[in-house]
RNA sequence: GCGGAUGUGGUGAAAUUGGUAGACACGCUAGACUUAGGAUCUAGUGCCGAGAGGUGUGCGGGUUCGAGUCCCUCCAUCCGCACCA
C-alpha cells in the first residue's frame, strides 16, 4: 500500500478537530510549558512559506514538551487590526472589518492544512471588541497611573493627588518626569494646590500619568495622514508604504515608557534571548552617563542646562549650541542677529526628517548674539544655534569642546571659533586635522583637573559640579516616549471623551468603547480623523469622544495574557489562570519586531506587573528569532523596443531589460513559453531567443518575497503536491531555524520520498505487516542512538539536524530490513512531533487508540545498546589521518600504543624513523608523531 | 562611525567539550528495473592527480601532539543604530 498523504492527513486533521485532541485546560497537575508564536497581521496575500517556517519550530518543540510531560499551551490568533485593511477600505468602500474576517478565514484555512495543535478554542483577534474591551481597560490603568521614582514602580494617580494635599509639589516628583515633553512645572505647596482649579489641577496631572495627552513633536506622515512612532518610521520614510515623514509639534496622546527605561534595560540581562536583539534593545534605549551643567546667562536671567558624557572637557568648552527648536532662542537672539536666526530656524524646521538625515556632512548653524558664562573660569561662552543638535535628545543644548568631539571641532573649523586643548593624548595626535575623541590622556589646561587621567577627570569634575550647585551627575536615554494616537479608522477607540479641551475617562462599566459606523474611512473637511464622521457618536449625547485611535502595537502588548483566560467577560484573565500557566516559556518569531512589539509589550508587562495584575515581570523567558526565507526571483530578458524575449546565457550580446516572471511559470530555470504567453495578454505575440539545446533558461535573484516579485511560493501548493508532513520536515531541512535562507523547492523530494521510506518499513509487499520478535542488537542500536540524537536535537532547538538523524536512522533500518514492532513503534512517538499525520496512521495500524499517539511517552535513551566491545581508532601521523584500526575498548593505553606500533601500516607511515612521541586518547583518536 | 551576526563542495548544510572536515539531502555522472513514474534500486561524486599521493573550512599569522572550532591582524557580506553631545 502506497503512501496516500493526501487522504492520510485529512483524516487525521478532521479527527484532531472532532475530537478537540488539542484543547488544553488548567486541571493537570502536570508541569506547564507555553509556547507562543507571534501572531500573525492576516494581510489579503494570505500566507507564503516563509510565516510557517517559526510556527512548524514550535509546534514542533510544543508536541516534544507534551510527549515529555508537560501540560502544553500553544494558541494561536491575529493582530487584525491595522493599516492595509484600512486602505483597502478607502478605495473599496467595504467595511474593514469584513476584509479582516475574509482574510482571517483564509489564515485559518491555511494553517489547519500544516497540522498544527493550537487549541483553537483560545483563539483571539485584537479587532474583536470582547478583546479590545481589555486593551481600552489597560489604557485606562495607564492613564491613571504615575510612576514612582522613589518605590521604583508605577502606581495610582491618587497616591500623587494625597501627596500634593498633604505636601504640594517636591523636587523628588519633579524628577519623575522625563521623556519628550518636558514641561515646566513649578512647585507648589499643598494651600496652593487646593486653590488651582480643576484644569490647573488636571494640566499637572497630565505631566505624570504613564498615558498623557502632550504636545510634543511627532513624526508626522502626509500621505497616511497619521503620526508614527519611532520604530515606524525607517529612513525618515514610513515603514508601511515608504512615504515621507516630517516633524511636527502636535497635541498627541503618548505612553511614558521612558519611565521605564532602566527597568527595560536591567531586564533583558534576565531573559534567554538572542545577543543581536538584546543589543538592538539597548541601544534603542540606549543609556549614557554624563553630567548636567548648568552655564548662567550672561546679561540675562536663567541658565542653559545642557548634558554631556565628557564633563572632564569642561574646560575646553569654547561654545555652546543650542537646537533651533530650543526654547531660549528667540529670547537669546540679539537684534542684530534675529533675521540671521529666523532664517536658519525656519529653514531647519521646515526640512523633512529625510532632508536631514541625508545632509548629515553639511555643516550649518548661526550665532544668537548671546553669551554665557563658564561656570568655573567665567568666561563669556558664545552661544550659536546649530541643527546638529536635536531637540529631543537631552536638553536640547551641547557645551561644544572642539578639541574632543569630532562633531564641535568641524563646528568650530568652519566658524573660525576657538578649540581649546585640555587633553594630553596617549600617542601622536595632530589637532590640526581633527579632535582626540578618545577616553584617554591627561588633563591639561584645567585648573584643579591637570595631571588627572580622563577617568579620574570625569569623577572629581561630577563631584565638583554637585558640590558647587553647578550641576549633577545625570543619565540619559536615548529612548523617546511612544506617541499612542493615530489619525485612522480601523483601531482601537480610546476610551476618553472630552469635557472642554480636558480628556476624562469613561466609565469602566461602558467598556468596550465601540468603534463607531463611518460613512467612509477618510479625514473629514475639517482635517479630523475619521471617527469625526460619526456624528452622533457622543458621551452622554453631550460630549466628543477622542477620535484617533490606538496604534497597531496596543493589541499586540498584551496578548500573551489574554490566551491564558481568553473568554473572561470580568478581567483581562483571572488571577488563578495567570499563576496556572505564568509567562511565555518560549516564543518565536521575526526579529524585525525588536524595538517595536518586543519593547512594548515588555512595556506593559512590567506596568502589569506593577499593579497586581501580573506576577511575572517579564513576558517571554525565552525567545528564538526565525530567520527570513527568501524568494528566488526568476527574471526573462526582453530585449528593448521589441517584445522578444532572450534566453539568459544569450543575454549579454543583446541590450536588455530584466522582467520578473512569475516563478511558476518556471521549473528548474526553464520557463513555460506557451505559460508565459498566456499569462499577460502583452506578451502573447512574444518570441523568443532560445539556448542551443532549445530551452529557454531564465535569470535568478534572491529577494525579499513579495507579490510584485512573482516570486512567492505559498504552502497550499506544496502541500497540495507532497503533503504537510513533508512540507513541514522540508522547512526544518533547509538549515538552522535563526538563519536567513532563499526558498528553493528542490531539495523536497528528498524529505518526502524519506517518508515514504518511512512508511515502507511497515510494509511488505503492500501490506501493513511488523514483525514482532525482539529485534537484533544491532537495530536497538540504531534506535537509541536516534533517540539520543533526536532528544539532544530538540533540547537545543536544532530541527534540521533532527531531519537528518530520522533520516539516517531509517536508511539503517531499511538496509537490515528492519520491521521489529519494538524498534517501529518507539520511532513513530519519536518522530510524532515532525510529522504528526503519518505517524498518527501508523500508530492507528500499530494497534493503538485512534489519537492516543499525542498522549504517548516519548522514548527515553537507554547507552547500554549502545556498549561497544570494540572501537575503530583512526590512526594520524603529525595530525593527518592515514589509517583506522578497530581496537577492543578494554586495552589499555600501554596496549594500544603496542598494537599500533606493530601494524604494518604504521611502520610504513614512520617511513625508518622513530616515533618522537604517541598521544592515544581512549576512545577518540590515536596520534603519532614523528 | 558604533553594535551584532555570518564566511565550509556545484547547492542547502553537518561537525554539541580542540580529536577521522563535508554527515544528511539536493544536483550531477554511470547503470539496473519497469504497468514509463514527480516511482524504486545500485555505484560514484571537495579540489588537483592515471595512480601513489598531495591539498583543502574568507586572507595572513600564532598557541597545540592535533585548530572549521581557541588567540591576534586584515578582508567580504548581511542586519540594527546613527549629527545621541
Amino acid at each position: 500500500m502506497e503512501y496516500r498523504f493526501q487522504e492520510i492527513e485529512k483524516k487525521w486533521q478532521h479527527f484532531w478537530k472532532i475530537n478537540q485532541t488539542y484543547r488544553v485546560d488548567e486541571t493537570s497537575t502536570k508541569p506547564t510549558f507555553y509556547v507562543l508564536d507571534m501572531f500573525p497581521y492576516p494581510s489579503g496575500a494570505g500566507l507564503h512559506v516563509g510565516h510557517p517556517l517559526g510556527y512548524i519550530a514550535s509546534d514542533i518543540f510544543a508536541r516534544y514538551k507534551k510527549h515529555i510531560g508537560f501540560n502544553v499551551l500553544h494558541p494561536m490568533g491575529y493582530d487584525s487590526f491595522g493599516l492595509p485593511a484600512e486602505q483597502y477600505a478607502i478605495q473599496t468602500g467595504q467595511h474593514p472589518a469584513k476584509t479582516t474576517i475574509e482574510n482571517i478565514d483564509r489564515y485559518r484555512e491555511q494553517l489547519d492544512k500544516l497540522g498544527f495543535n493550537y487549541d483553537w478554542s483560545r483563539e483571539i483577534r485584537t479587532s474583536s471588541p470582547a478583546y479590545y474591551k481589555w486593551t481600552q481597560w489597560i489604557f485606562m490603568q495607564l492613564f491613571n497611573s504615575w510612576y514612582n521614582p522613589i518605590t521604583n514602580k508605577a502606581a495610582s494617580i491618587n497616591e500623587l493627588i494625597n501627596e500634593f494635599e498633604k505636601q504640594g509639589l517636591s523636587a523628588v516628583s519633579l524628577s519623575a518626569l522625563h521623556g519628550g515633553i518636558e514641561t515646566e512645572i513649578t512647585p507648589f505647596s499643598a494651600s496652593e494646590w487646593a486653590t488651582f482649579t480643576e484644569q490647573k489641577q488636571q494640566e499637572i496631572l497630565m505631566n505624570f500619568r504613564l498615558a498623557y495627552l502632550g504636545e510634543s513633536y511627532v513624526n508626522w506622515c502626509p500621505v497616511l495622514g497619521t503620526v508614527l512612532a519611532n520604530d515606524e518610521v525607517v529612513n525618515g520614510l514610513s515603514e508601511r508604504g515608504g512615504h515621507p515623514v516630517e516633524r511636527k509639534l502636535l497635541k498627541q496622546w503618548s505612553m511614558r515608557i521612558t519611565a521605564y527605561a532602566q527597568r527595560l534595560l536591567d531586564g533583558l540581562d534576565g531573559v534567554d534571548w538572542f545577543d543581536s536583539i538584546k543589543e538592538t534593545q539597548r541601544n534603542w534605549i540606549g543609556r549614557s552617563e554624563g553630567a548636567s551643567v548648568h552655564f548662567p546667562l550672561l546679561n540675562h536671567e536663567g541658565s542653559i542646562e545642557v548634558f554631556t558624557t565628557r564633563p572632564d572637557t569642561l574646560f575646553g568648552v569654547s561654545f555652546l549650541t543650542l537646537a533651533p527648536e530650543h526654547e531660549l532662542v528667540n529670547q537669546l537672539t540679539t537684534d542684530e542677529q534675529r533675521a540671521a536666526v529666523a532664517t536658519y530656524v525656519s529653514t531647519s524646521k521646515n526640512r523633512s526628517e529625510r532632508e536631514r538625515m541625508a545632509d548629515v556632512n553639511t555643516i550649518s548653524g548661526v550665532f544668537t548674539g548671546s553669551y554665557a558664562t563658564h561656570p568655573f573660569t567665567k568666561e563669556p561662552i558664545p552661544i550659536w544655534v546649530g541643527d546638529y543638535v536635536l531637540v529631543g535628545y537631552g536638553t536640547g543644548a551641547v557645551m561644544a569642546v572642539p578639541a574632543h568631539d569630532e562633531r564641535d571641532y568641524k563646528f568650530a573649523t568652519h566658524f573660525s571659533l576657538a578649540i581649546k586643548q585640555v587633553i594630553s593624548p596617549t600617542s601622536d595626535h595632530d589637532f590640526s586635522t581633527g579632535a582626540w575623541t578618545e577616553k584617554s590622556g591627561t588633563m591639561i589646561n584645567s585648573d584643579f583637573l591637570n595631571g588627572l587621567s580622563v577617568t579620574e577627570a570625569v569623577k572629581r569634575m561630577i563631584s565638583d559640579i554637585a558640590e558647587h550647585g553647578y550641576g549633577s551627575k545625570r543619565i540619559n536615554y536615548r529612548l523617546r516616549d511612544a506617541v499612542f494616537g493615530r489619525q485612522r479608522y480601523w483601531g482601537e477607540p480610546i476610551p476618553v471623551y472630552f469635557k472642554g479641551d480636558l480628556p476624562y475617562l469613561i466609565p469602566a462599566d461602558q467598556l468596550p468603547l465601540d468603534l463607531p459606523e463611518v460613512d467612509k474611512y477618510l479625514p473629514t473637511e475639517d482635517g479630523d480623523p475619521p471617527l469625526g464622521r460619526a456624528t452622533h457618536w457622543k458621551f452622554e449625547e453631550v460630549y466628543e469622544y477622542e477620535k484617533s485611535t490606538m496604534p497597531g502595537w496596543a493589541g499586540s502588548s498584551w496578548y500573551f495574557i489574554r490566551y491564558l483566560d481568553p473568554s473572561n467577560e470580568l478581567q483581562l484573565a483571572s488571577p488563578e489562570k495567570i499563576a496556572y500557566w505564568g509567562n511565555v516559556d518560549l516564543y518565536m518569531g521575526g526579529a524585525e519586531h525588536a524595538t517595536g512589539h518586543l519593547l512594548y509589550s515588555r512595556f506593559w508587562c512590567k506596568f502589569l506587573h506593577d499593579l497586581g495584575i501580573v506576577p511575572f515581570d517579564e513576558p517571554f523567558k525565552k525567545m528564538i528569532n526565525q530567520g527570513m526565507i527568501l524568494g528566488r526571483s526568476s527574471f526573462v530578458y526582453r530585449v528593448v523596443g521589441e517584445q522578444t524575449f532572450v534566453s539568459a546565457g544569450l543575454k549579454d550580446s543583446y541590450d536588455t531589460t530584466p522582467i520578473h516572471v512569475d516563478i511558476s511559470l518556471v521549473n528548474n530555470d526553464e520557463l513555460d513559453l506557451e505559460g508565459f504567453k498566456a499569462w499577460r495578454s502583452e506578451y502573447k505575440d512574444a518570441s523568443f531567443i532560445l539556448e542551443s539545446s532549445g530551452v529557454y533558461l531564465c535569470g535568478h535573484e534572491v529577494e525579499k518575497m513579495s507579490k510584485s516579485k512573482y516570486n512567492v511560493q505559498t504552502p497550499d501548493e506544496l502541500v497540495d503536491r507532497f503533503g504537510a508532513d513533508t512540507l513541514r520536515m522540508y522547512e526544518m531541512f533547509l538549515g538552522p531555524v535563526e538563519q536567513s535562507k532563499p526558498w528553493d523547492t528542490k531539495g523536497i523530494t528528498g524529505v518526502h520520498g524519506f517518508l515514504k521510506k518511512y512508511w515502507r518499513l511497515f510494509h511488505l509487499d503492500g501490506t501493513f505487516e511488523v514483525n514482532e520478535t525482539t529485534p537484533t542488537k544491532e537495530h536497538f542500536k540504531t534506535l537509541h542512538k536516534t533517540i539520543r540524537k533526536i532528544r539532544e536535537d530538540l533540547d537545543r532547538f536544532s530541527f534540521n539536524t533532527g531531519v537528518s538523524n530520522f533520516m539516517i536512522c531509517v536508511n539503517e533500518l531499511t538496509e537490515s530490513k528492519c520491521n521489529s514492532r519494538q524498534i517501529l513503534e518507539p520511532l513513530t512517538v519519536l518522530l510524532a512531533p515532525y510529522a504528526p499525520h503519518i505517524t498518527e496512521e501508523l500508530w492507528e495500524k500499530l494497534g493503538h487508540e485512534p489519537g492516543s499517539l499525542y498522549e504517548a511517552a516519548y522514548p527515553e535513551f537507554n547507552p547500554d545498546y549502545l556498549i561497544e566491545s570494540d572501537y575503530e581508532y583512526p590512526v594520524s601521523f603529525n595530525g593527518k589521518m592515514r589509517f583506522k584500526v578497530s581496537l577492543p575498548v578494554s586495552l589499555s593505553i600501554e596496549e594500544i600504543q603496542a598494537t599500533i606500533l606493530s601494524q604494518a601500516e604504521t611502520i610504513k607511515w614512520l617511513e625508518g624513523k622513530a616515533p618522537k612521541k604517541v598521544i592515544i586518547v581512549p576512545g577518540k583518536i590515536v596520534n603519532v608523531v614523528i
